[in-house]
DNA sequence: GTGAAAGCGCTAACAC
DNA sequence: GTGTTAGCGCTTTCAC
């Protein structure tokens, strides 16, 4: 078997609360430099390593921390997941990642696991709501941080892009090209995300002037490629006259571009794309998509780091992290048509 | 605070032992029914989730597995970690992943780590060398599967793809469009796969009658795009007359058709280029990849199936999985051209 | 069928 | 500076 702290004192020949000492750099110390080198190498020699389960029934504090995400498999999360990871891990913490698939059932069966396993906090970043958990979560006064999603109340910490920004950018960008009609291919609703650009979007559309007329708004199903063709074409079958999308997710924007070319429509010359988030690899997929670029690890490093202090000091109040989000302008835009077509003639 | 067994079975009016008996499946038939049920509405109510540090240190069983991979950010380990986790949390385990970025130090720290955290077994996915650290988790009697790599004496359980069909299938369908002046591309030498794709490169191409001056080889420091490009660029140098490349990862490829581009010769027409791994997205890149595509999901699955095997029967013999392949043939491969020009001539 | 008691490996008062 | 003691929350053998 793995050798105890008992085993490193016998060999020592010290009592074991003066070999738990002698291990603790905090407590080292207290205790005689040259027991403590002899405790030292008695654990080296013996390869002892710590049980942190013993310790952290003792002291109530696992070093680790939970993390929930819909699915880890989403290119969006694995960036993210390593910046908690890198800043957790240089504290000291490991982390404990759960998949929920944003089901209801799920989310509640793997919070419940996290918990049981005496995380130290939690990072969310769910796709669906989160309100009941996270009443629950909050009741049981279990360290919480929020990630692309900011809390209505503000009384969550939390980290996201500036959705706002984000939008203004993009429709900046495409006004500049001179387009007048602009659709937004929405992600689900019930998605932070999705959410959020909606609602960014009809605001700053209607800053520029631009009636809810010349843009139009179809919901994506998810935030897939198929779901993101399937509701291109229920955009352009409602309007055709439409000379650019705004996608609130890269891969929406990829399968908006599949539902163009299948309608023999070209892209970027009959209709700008703009995709949001930034996923790696996007810049080589033809045409290159034009997007707004969230830092995700960057997201995942203030995460970990808004819960780290939390968790230093549970008294200080609850931080908003708004992230700059920014457009990378890339083949997937262009200037409107100066004879501009219908987008739909001679298209079926 | 939460709520602690004690508090279930005074508020049941039982014994704890009685409490923990009834919460626990196992035992549950051990006790009265309605004892039983009247503890599990007392669970109910206070919201008692069992403290599972206190149980494993009792039983000396976490139902944690912990994962060493390179980079979880790396598009090829997120459908790894997914198929794990899926299999490990359908049978009440929870992973712990940890990046190593290839680096021994690190490597040793996170595996320090994990075993301090006890887990019950670990799932390596390791960049680099191995060995010291199996030799030691061995020698700690820990339960280990290897993933993308397989054990040289095949006393580790191991999954990995079927390297040797994988080079087999891109070699055949390059062989049966004409080319007969192959390079490779290949991995760095110390990685599991960069080491084994040469091996079967070297082999399969004899076994096709080419000579090595046929099938020159450059090396990539990395599986990364630059590093493909910078690969590609030595290749090109050194033979201009080369047909075709197999690359060791997509990540490569894309990085060749990079240099291919830059020196402005076409994919496919001038030059094949066939990847490796079948990462998501490539299909929708300028041209869409041909590549051999590796059921990374079902890595997952099948590492987190033979560790839980091996722990619930430590003594069977290490199983050996090995994944079938299979090449996805899409734009980036074409018949070799009748008059093959020297693929240098006019490009520089 | 249930209560009692011991102990998993560690830490943190408290003695000395 | 080091030993002693108690106990974190749970399981499990042993009584009854």
């Amino acid at each position: 078997m793995t050798a105890t702290l008992r085993d490193v004192a016998r060999m020592a020949g010290v009592h074991p609360g003066t070999a738990s000492r002698a291990m603790n750099p905090d407590m080292a110390h207290l205790v005689n430099a040259a027991t403590a080198q002899r405790v030292q190498e008695a654990a080296e020699r013996l390869g002892y390593i710590p049980n942190s389960l013993a310790r952290s029934l003792k002291t109530s504090r696992t070093h680790s921390l939970g993390v929930l995400v819909p699915d880890i498999a989403d290119p969006l999360f694995p960036p993210i997941l390593r910046g908690i990871e890198d800043t957790a891990s240089q504290a000291g913490y490991t982390v404990v990642v759960a998949n929920t698939d944003g089901d209801p059932e799920r989310t509640r069966r793997q919070a419940a696991g996290l918990r049981a396993r005496q995380v130290d906090g939690l990072i969310l970043a769910p796709a669906g709501s989160v309100d009941p958990f996270v009443a629950e979560l909050e009741a049981a006064a279990v360290p919480l941080v929020l990630v692309n999603r900011v809390d209505a109340e503000k009384r969550l910490a939390s980290v996201a892009g500036d959705e706002v920004s984000g939008v203004r950018q993009a429709l900046a960008h495409l006004h500049g090209l001179g387009h007048r009609r602009i659709a937004h291919l929405a992600g689900p609703a019930d998605t932070p995300a999705g959410a959020a650009r909606l609602r960014a979007f009809r605001e700053v559309a209607a800053a520029y002037g631009l009636s809810a007329e010349q843009c139009p708004v179809t919901e994506a199903a998810a935030d897939r490629i198929e779901e993101g063709a399937r509701a291109a074409a229920r955009l352009l079958d409602g309007d055709g006259r439409i000379t650019a999308v705004l996608a609130a997710h890269d891969l929406l924007a990829l399968g908006c571009c599949e539902t163009l070319t299948a309608r023999g429509l070209r892209c970027p010359e009959d209709v700008s794309v703009v995709g949001f988030d930034g996923l790696p690899l996007l810049d080589r997929v033809s045409p290159p998509l034009t997007t707004v670029g969230l830092p995700q690890y960057t997201c995942g490093t203030e995460a970990a780091r808004l819960l780290l202090d939390r968790l230093r000091d549970p008294e200080a109040p609850p931080e908003s992290v708004l992230l700059p989000v920014s457009l990378t302008v890339r083949g997937s835009t262009a200037p409107v048509r100066d004879t501009a077509p219908s987008a739909v003639a001679g298209a079926r």
